[in-house]
DNA sequence: GCCATCACGGGCAAATTGCCCGCTGTGTCT
DNA sequence: AGACACAGCGGGCAATTTGCCCGTGATGGC
């Protein structure tokens, strides 16, 4: 491991609480400087170009351009491009989705700050790392035909499924992701096709059991 | 407003970055002072007692014990105490119940520090304060109004409603009820429009907030 | 008796779905 | 380099469903 050069890295996140927080911890490391920031999905991707952090630290939910495909987009552009998700999403379905994207490391916000500081270390090493709840997860791995079926959707159909299932508008999806509603449509189509459901209705229902939306929220 | 007394804040959050995102920002205020932090609810009640801040300023969503009863419980102890809400949930159902439990006010995270700290300084005078985009939306308010416009159904479209939310098709359920497909597309159009919903997968959703289908049964 | 309202279902234009197609770009294999 | 598979995007189009109207009986106050 090299070990005195600094690490540039670049946050992503769209509270501006959290990435306060980001910044007051990562002060406190020498070795770590933070040379830019993003709120949404498309600044990251302009701003990662602009700048070349050693690391990227993202979350997935953002606006305009959600977290997996703006990983995508970096990646494309530089795929030596260090990206560690930082989010709150527990499920291990998420994690593996941003690997596949590109994602070197997944930490969840329920981790302590020197999980994510140790992670930093670990992707700027170009090293996988998942904080230790994913990893359990992982291992644990329920495949049931779902789980199997679920990873068989693209992160753009995941992306789409989510916000579906979150009872966002054809149109609403189409504008956010900036696609046309008919393409929102077909890839509707797709994913009850992929998971096997027929309506609206089960498809809810199914997220809500994959744990990709919550009840409780709407 | 009295101008220049100090307002001592106790934080409560389960994700420490978060934490340290709120000190760093309230360590620019000199009217703020942080003296105490919880990351449970739990742990929030104890310290509170043990404190007694002027101003409270909490997540929801907190391991051990909810945020909403953790609200209730303080409240009960200190029926002054000024409570603060800061969450990331944008429903306004969520801002309802903390305001029924006791909190003064109801920020989301995606507020802009401005506000937050605005928020604060109201709550600390007792006032009611809700971030713009949760104003907006109670604006519009449904959760009190999706009771009564429950019971504004007939008891069939009641029963249709449940077998529509466990997602019985309309043919199935054109048959168990005896009547033709083309009463019960009838019924639903009247269902949707009576609850003022426009997807099925709000209606679904609407069903499990009024507990007329259960999500881990499916 | 009269009015309201439910259950039921027909009709019909407008929108959506299901399923197909073709195009382009990227990654992979050989 | 060339071949191939497949993701992302979106057009096309028939078949179905929707949104919204209507009329018919039956039931139930008052």
């Amino acid at each position: 491991m090299i070990a005195e050069s600094i690490i540039s890295i670049m946050l992503v996140d769209d509270h501006a609480m959290i990435r306060e927080g980001y910044r007051s911890l990562l002060k406190k490391q020498p070795r770590l400087t933070v040379i830019a920031e993003a709120s949404d999905g498309e600044q990251a991707y302009l701003q990662f170009k602009q700048h070349q952090p050693d690391v990227v630290i993202m979350d997935l939910s953002l606006p305009k351009q959600g977290g997996l495909e703006t990983i995508a987009r970096i990646r494309q552009h530089t795929p030596k491009a260090r990206i560690l998700v930082f989010t709150m999403h527990q499920n291990p379905i998420f994690a593996l989705q941003a690997i596949k994207v590109g994602a070197l490391g997944y930490v969840t916000k329920s981790s302590s700050a020197d999980i994510l500081l140790s992670a930093i270390i670990e992707v700027y090493a170009e090293q996988h790392i998942f904080s230790p709840d994913i990893a359990q997860a992982l291992a644990l791995e329920k495949s049931g035909y779902e789980y199997t079926a679920l990873k068989s959707l693209t992160s753009r159909e995941f992306e789409i499924l989510r916000m579906l299932a979150e009872s966002v508008s054809k149109e609403a999806i189409a504008v956010t992701l900036n696609i046309s509603p008919k393409t929102v449509s077909n890839c509707h189509y797709v994913i009850k096709r992929k998971l096997s459901v027929s309506s609206d209705i089960e498809l809810v229902y199914l997220a809500i059991r994959m744990k990709i939306v919550s009840p409780v929220l709407f």
